[in-house]
DNA sequence: ACAACCTACGTTTTT
DNA sequence: CGTAGGTTGT
């Protein structure tokens, strides 16, 4: 095969190594994806693998097209064949498929963040429980870190462990919220994306039969990003290479920075444990980037304990030093890189898609937008406040998720008085109560209003529900995009937003028009067979707003660090190195997650090809109130002798002294960001100290001292392990012996 | 039922 | 600072 001459020897070996278990780790920049798509045109075309049964999983849709379209420049058109896509794309369809063997209608809601979040508001409500402790963020976290590990309501309400976490944590009614959100999904027909997971281990579990049918489908199966799967996913990969055996995992261990959604860095430390006849490949050479950044990168990660052994090299020339930019302010940190790409631009010829700035937080880019709109440069921000989330398209597409599914609860409370159709809140919930406390479907307590409600609210969910029919009847005739026209302009959406003549109310009749547009366009797409307006909302249900953009604008990419995994830029810079930006100190609360921080930050510089910039303002803005800043500990931790300090002056006094006095500088003066001692009380009968923070349980062991926010002081008595659980017995001076399972446990290590 | 005002709260990252 | 949610008044 000719198309493998241009490979080096362990990147060759991976490709041609098709058969039994495989891990390819794959240092940055050394050429993943071209060995995982040579891999797969390498079992079509040599060892002739029917494209069907080649399953690839990844982790965002970028990724998978990018495969895609890189195996069809290989192969051509046979590529499409294969399966490939993310885990909840491609088990949302398989679910699609299976879905009456769980009891689930096929045409599923998927919810997203927010239908979650506002769900279990009002579950909380319902149950009359305090919103303040039962936070929407806290407990949907909490459920999904339990889906995650495929512990399901009734497991989390009967473990002992898990209770006593969530009674220490003052949490008590937390698995029967999680048992009355489970509820409410299955009764709006919906899953939500931890779902999407959950459910094919539950569908694999209990129907051996579907296993078996998808085992023999898939006799290759391929997990990209594999440092970033869950318990979750995991186990769905290894059930399906179950009997193949023909399981290829592609990772990077420095790479993973997704352990806050669930993501195990000990799926890939163990994987040989599950594999003893693992075949192992390290990919070490890096053809990105320069010396210089190699070496920065690596004196960087070799800070953190928990890592596969590996050593990343290039042949590639040293080039320029690491940059170090310092300014005093934030929107002077935004001036520099603005006029550094500026300069370079000119002075290098090169394009403005050549620049990426990458930051912590999202909320980090107001400061260079303004910097780089001032100097007229083009950029886009990828990422950010989503597309899909803005108000308007929420409505239009909970109308359209309505007429696919009467039972989507979330999408009717949108709907139901927006318009304004005179249906209150109090109107709503009797609806609501009905349904539920009767278990009768929404849409039959809908078209039976009359009975319960007053004369006027009852017609006028008459009316909802008979436009709503003559939507479905619309849905079943035509194709996608006609039918959401109608809904748009029947419903008197489009109508209300024309009629607000404000800017932001014009371009929100702006963004529904869009919206109409892409369904114009899935239509349009010969590729799509099925044009009904449910394909269409399967189809975005698990797109985020980086699969949109494919304008091919000439400009500087902004977005998070995060989001720029996998991609790479001639020239990198990293803003806002400051201590407790970055590393964040909301995340810090343990070794290990300095290490998860340590790995953000690897994976940051990783991402240059020819120059880095690495930069950190002494003030910053924050709630509105400037703070002060200190450099951060990972600059320290960069070889020096990578680094040069930026020698860019400009009027940095006079500037500084305008942003600070911008506004309300001078009264309060500056607010330190360091930590105010005083802290919240979590119980009334321990105060924690002053500075209590969970530790890492990971390496608690006999003997130790340990703090408990509830509990108080305690000394571990034992510490087992059973199944993928870890446990605690502590015992607490005046509460006794507990047990605990560590992963939920709120314990800090006294030192 | 709804608009106008007021207060409290949060900003970590994403499928 | 901005937003979401609650409370008041019509």
């Amino acid at each position: 095969m000719d198309y493998l001459k241009g490979l080096n020897p362990p990147q060759r070996e991976a490709v041609e190594h098709t058969e039994g278990p495989l891990m390819i780790i794959a240092g940055a920049g050394s050429g993943k994806t071209r060995v995982l798509t040579y891999r797969i045109a390498h079992l079509i075309h040599a060892k002739k693998v029917d494209p069907f049964q080649i399953l690839s999983l990844t982790f965002t849709n970028k990724a998978a097209n990018e495969m895609r379209g890189r195996i069809e420049q290989l192969i051509g058109l046979e590529a499409r064949n294969t399966w490939m896509g993310t885990f909840h794309s491609v088990f949302a369809k398989i679910l699609r498929v299976e879905s009456e063997k769980l009891g689930y209608p096929s045409n599923f809601t998927i919810y997203d963040t927010d239908d979650s979040k506002s769900l279990i508001k009002t579950i909380v409500k319902e149950m009359r429980l305090d919103d303040k402790i039962y936070k929407p963020n806290t407990v949907l976290s909490r459920i999904s870190g339990a889906k995650n590990r495929l512990i399901s309501w009734e497991n989390y309400i009967n473990d002992p462990y898990i209770k006593a976490d969530d009674e220490a944590a003052l949490k008590p009614k937390m698995g029967e919220i999680y048992r009355a959100y489970q509820k409410r999904l299955f009764k709006s027909s919906a899953m939500d994306f931890d779902d999407l997971l959950f459910n094919t281990n539950v569908l694999f579990r209990d129907h051996v039969d579907v296993l078996n049918k998808y085992q023999q489908k898939f006799r290759y199966v391929l997990v990209d990003e594999f440092q970033d799967t869950n318990l979750s996913q995991y186990l769905i990969t290894k059930k399906l290479a179950a009997v193949h055996q023909n399981i290829c995992v592609v990772g990077d261990d420095a790479q993973s920075i997704y352990a806050f959604r669930g993501a195990d860095i000990q799926n890939i430390l163990n994987f040989e444990k599950d594999y003893p006849d693992l075949f192992v490949v390290k990919l070490e050479q890096n053809y990105r980037s320069t010396k210089t950044i190699v070496e920065a990168a690596n004196s960087i990660i070799e800070k953190n304990k928990a890592q596969l052994k590996k050593i990343v090299w290039t042949h590639n020339d040293h080039g320029d030093l690491v940059e170090l930019i310092k300014s005093t302010s934030d929107n002077e940190e935004g001036r520099m890189v603005a006029s550094a790409i500026f300069e370079e631009r000119n002075n290098k010829k090169l394009n403005n898609s050549d620049f990426a700035v990458l930051y912590r937080t999202n909320s980090q880019s107001r400061a260079i937008e303004e910097a780089l709109r001032k100097m007229n440069i083009t950029y886009k921000i990828v990422g950010g406040l989503s597309f899909y989330q803005r108000k308007e398209i929420k409505d239009l597409m909970s109308y359209m998720r309505f007429v696919v599914n009467q039972d989507d609860e979330e999408a009717f409370k949108r709907i139901i008085n927006y318009p304004k159709r005179g249906v209150g809140a109090s109107s709503v919930e009797k609806i609501l109560v009905a349904a539920y406390e009767h278990d009768i479907p929404l849409w039959e307590v809908l078209n039976n209003a009359s009975s319960f409600l007053s004369g006027r609210a009852a017609n006028s969910i008459s009316d909802f529900t008979t436009m709503i029919k003559s939507f479905q009847m619309e849905t079943e005739r035509k194709d996608g995009y006609e039918a959401a026209s109608t809904i748009a302009k029947q419903s008197g959406l489009l109508r209300e937003l024309y009629e607000d003549k404000t800017i932001e109310g014009l371009n929100r009749y702006e963004n529904v028009q869009e919206l109409l547009n892409a369904i114009k366009e899935f239509v349009d797409n010969t590729e799509n067979e099925d044009k009904s307006l449910g394909a269409f909302l399967q189809e975005i249900a698990l797109l985020t707003d980086n699969d949109r953009d494919k304008d091919d604008t000439d400009a500087v990419t902004l977005m998070t660090i995060h989001s720029s995994k996998g991609l790479e830029f001639k020239q990198v810079f990293v803003v806002g190195m400051e201590e407790d930006l970055f590393p964040s100190q909301m995340m810090m609360q343990s070794r290990e997650d300095l290490e998860e921080e340590r790995r953000l930050f690897y994976v940051a510089t990783t991402r240059a090809m020819e120059k880095l910039y690495l930069s950190y303002a002494l003030t910053r803005y924050r709630f509105g109130r400037l703070l002060n800043c200190e450099p951060s500990r990972f600059l320290e931790e960069v070889d020096p002798s990578c680094i040069r300090v930026n020698k860019r002056k400009g009027s940095q006094l006079a500037s500084t002294f305008r942003d600070q006095t911008n506004g309300r500088e001078g009264k309060t003066g500056f607010i330190g960001l360091k930590r105010p001692a005083t802290r919240a009380k979590t119980a009334k009968i321990h105060t924690p100290s002053p500075d209590f923070k969970p530790s890492n349980t990971n390496n608690l062991a006999e003997g130790m001292q340990v703090e408990h926010p509830k509990f108080g002081y305690g000394k571990v008595l034992k510490v087992e392990i059973e199944g993928s659980n870890k446990k605690a017995t502590i015992g607490f001076k005046d509460f006794g012996d507990k047990t605990l399972l560590l992963s939920f446990a709120k314990l800090r290590i006294v030192e």
